[in-house]
DNA sequence: TATTGTTATACTCTATAACTATA
DNA sequence: TATAGTTATAGAGTATAACAATA
């Protein structure tokens, strides 16, 4: 008989329910966080997308938050109406519009995103460094064979 | 100077956006595994719940697929219009809807359920048994933190 | 009074594809 | 022809609160 040196028949259903589990846990928990900032998890993903930046183009914005373009012109229009950004159509490329910070969308990012990091670092400093570096090499793996 | 034994500084950033992009990249390649079923994440989910059961109340889906009563209402109603499941009121309790696969629904169930799964487990066949240790035991961790 | 599920309101996000302007 | 972003289409899920039926 040969002994299965891979994960065994059915035990990576657990681990599949701690997968959206803790996730779920995350996500909720990072959501609470706006609470009274009167963004949406997405809206809060393309603030901080742009927050030191000199402003970004469309499709920069969609590869780093991974919302697609027809959903981001949506995202982006509600924010324009809160004038958190702006549109700037580029000049080298007037195919291309620029998203910018308006000074009142820097000034919620500045507000925001460092509660929002403080509140979620808090979390996080419950753990080891070793635990965090397991946890860190674990989450790698994962990604690695979904992608 | 005191060594500080708990996670470093900012560190905890980049494993964010792992977990981030783990669950991210298992998400959509969850999805994938749905199409042509004709149902969406939240409807598979309740559809695996109600598998291999005799019924279950808006209650009892709610605890396990952490869809809230007022999002489950309009899920149900879209897999009653594609006739998976119907509605049975309780004679113990005349307040409760128990929500029950009908044969059709049983018979996806009994097609789409083993096939996801399998589809999953090759990925997670990838991990040594060690390597799916170590995962389980930093999500599990993770999970903790957050809740 | 409390609980179960429904309904109403108002958004917000999603995917997809056709479309416009520009390169 | 290809690319960037917009628009249209058609859902689908979200939170919240008021509501009806039942306990």
């Amino acid at each position: 008989m040969i002994t299965a040196s891979n994960a065994a028949k059915q035990d990576f259903l657990p681990v599949l329910r701690e997968l959206v589990r803790a996730y779920q846990a995350f996500a909720s928990f990072d959501a609470n966080g706006y609470q009274g900032t009167g963004l949406t998890v997405p809206q809060a993903d393309v603030l901080f997308t742009l927050g030191n930046t000199a402003g970004l183009s469309f499709k920069e914005i969609g590869e780093s938050t991974l919302i697609t373009k027809g959903t981001l012109t949506g995202v982006i229009d509600r924010l324009e109406d809160k004038s958190l950004v702006k549109r700037r159509v580029s000049n080298e490329d007037r195919r291309v519009t620029k998203v910018v910070l308006t000074k009142k969308g820097m000034r919620l990012f500045e507000e925001v995103f460092p509660r929002q990091i403080s509140y979620i670092k808090k979390r996080f400093d419950l753990l080891s460094k070793a635990e965090l570096a397991a946890i860190k090499k674990s989450l790698h793996r994962l990604h690695t064979i979904f992608s």
